[in-house]
DNA sequence: GTGAAAGCGCTAACAC
DNA sequence: GTGTTAGCGCTTTCAC
């Protein structure tokens, strides 16, 4: 059915290896032989099996990107800039949408040969400690991506979490907010990078968090953003601004806000983070804070690479660059 | 570094075989060997190497799912539900984000062997009749899945195109809607099943169709549907209703009508088709035609499954149930 | 510059 | 019920 190299070698009439040479690109082949091959190859429509290749030498080309489902505040941006980067480097990628409650994905991708792929990039907010362990222990390449990665010593591209927390809540106050809640945080840890952004610029600004204004968030749908939302805007003390640790979350909140017959901002402003599409088309249209997902895939994609050349390199960790987007959802007057 | 086959026979003290019998279930094992072999396994964290088994039994136990880059109404859902239904048939699932303007997706699938996948599920929309020659006479199973496939001899496991919009427009004229525009609409071909059932509709309620009505969109993004809607909007003979053939679309729509200073549903309503769940929260909630993804998904599995076991068998089609989910967007009334 | 042959880890005949 | 062995298609020393 399918020809092999030995068909190739067979009706170019040369030996395997020369066959191989060429299909790899070894320099040291004479034009005649070459073309000879580059004929038969065509001719034939040879195609190189990927199993085999991989079983003689380890390598797949493929790398894996592990992401929660409905655990990423921007999971099309980033599988797309993911993959983009990866194709430029001769990648292919495999997507593992994994929720934290399926059981599947984390021993699957433990076992360091079930997917057979030659780095993991894993999704910062999803990653269990264990699998990272796991997967680092296995010898299998890892990089964290997004969010504020905390595992220990794993190669990262992070985000400035409390950054940009700290960027979003300033925003919100230079626009006269002085009672700003937020949703996504993690109330029990208060050192949790968003919530020390949060309280940090609340400081700044000479402002006392209110205790019941900071609400967790299981992941980041639009119903948890939703089920948040209306909870903050029912207290006597409602909030006049809600920061929302993600777009998702953000739209939930926009719906909760109108749903308990309250204006956006008018009433009460919504900021998130991630720039999804979707938020330049909402009524109105949703403030956030942009996170750089080119830069993110392509720096993931490189310390991988770089990983999966050098193993034993020193961990290295970026941070990719932010910017706030104000949009109407914070500014009635801006688009 | 990794243990094999031979290593875990050696501890064992059994032969490869043995092992190998063990491993995949095949019953005639004496419980004593089956135990030391299990012992073995664990003791030596065996895990098969795939594409070693790959190469014997040419089988990878993986399905590729082609989705174009904005070319589906419902790509998350479906994703999700295909990982699903996959899983639960032991099959893994690599999805294959490819644009109609990627050239790389095509080629790449076509080539029999490029990815070691058992069979592929392609998106009809994108579907260039091209591809799908390729994969089938690459003799790789392939099942069209969704939109209404016009392909040759393929598994496919459509949805009733024409009848979902038939239903959409009957709905916007039950609501009282007269001067009814479709975007998504192929002009150009009047026996395009959307614009068969779309006209089917009009004409049922005695109208007649208004030519500069029907706008094409080149994808189902959000801007195609802002753009198109913008350009009906802004004709004299302004529509009442536009139907889109897909959320995203809708969702654009609705925004250019905003933009245009119209209020929908009140001057103008939409809908769409797929049920995202970005509708939901999107204001108005936007009224859609649901297809049912997860029949979709498991149905489309279900025929790829049954072709990788016997490959010559006939040609099956089966068609997706849908349902009209009226909400803000055409009907101020409900929720 | 090219060829011959070994072997990656596994499964499946085929013996026993 | 278990062991032996060939070989899937490829890359890679090592000769020539």
């Amino acid at each position: 059915m399918a020809s092999t190299l030995k068909d190739v070698a067979r009706l170019a009439d040369v030996s395997v290896k020369t066959v191989s040479n060429v299909i790899n690109g070894y320099p040291h082949v004479s034009p005649d032989v070459r073309h000879r091959v580059e004929t038969a190859v065509a001719q034939l429509r040879y195609r190189p099996n990927v199993s085999a290749r991989t079983l003689r030498t380890g390598r797949t080309g493929v790398l894996a990107l592990v992401l929660p489902d409905g655990d990423v505040p921007y999971p099309d941006e980033l599988a797309r800039e993911v993959v983009r980067a990866a194709g430029s480097r001769g990648y292919r990628v495999v997507i593992e949408q994994a929720g934290p409650d399926d059981e599947r994905a984390a021993p699957t991708l433990a076992d360091a040969r079930a997917m057979p792929v030659d780095g993991v990039l894993v999704s910062a907010p999803v990653a269990p400690a264990e699998l990272v362990e796991a997967l680092a222990a296995a010898g299998r390449p890892v990089v964290l991506v997004g969010g504020e990665a905390r595992h220990g010593h794993c190669d990262r591209v992070t985000v400035d979490v409390a950054g940009a927390a700290e960027d979003a809540v300033g925003h919100l106050l230079r626009a006269g907010r002085r009672r700003i809640a937020a949703i996504g945080a993690c109330p029990t840890d208060p050192g949790a990078p968003p919530t020390a952004g949060y309280h940090r610029a609340l400081r700044r600004a000479g402002l006392a968090p209110v205790p019941g204004h900071l609400l967790p968030a299981s992941q980041h749908r639009r119903a948890d953003g939703y089920r948040a939302a209306r909870a903050l805007l029912a207290r006597p003390d409602r909030p006049d601004a809600i920061f929302c640790h993600s777009d998702p979350l953000a739209i939930g909140a926009m719906r909760a806000a109108f749903d308990a017959g309250l204006r956006v901002p008018a009433d009460v402003a919504v900021m998130g983070v991630g720039d999804i599409e979707e938020g330049r088309y909402s009524r109105p249209t949703l403030s956030t804070v942009s996170v750089d997902t080119g830069f993110l895939a392509r720096e993931a994609v490189a310390r991988v690479a770089a990983r999966i050349e050098r193993p034993d390199a020193a961990v290295a960790m970026v941070t990719a660059p932010h910017t706030v987007l104000p949009r109407e959802s914070t500014d009635p007057t801006v688009r």
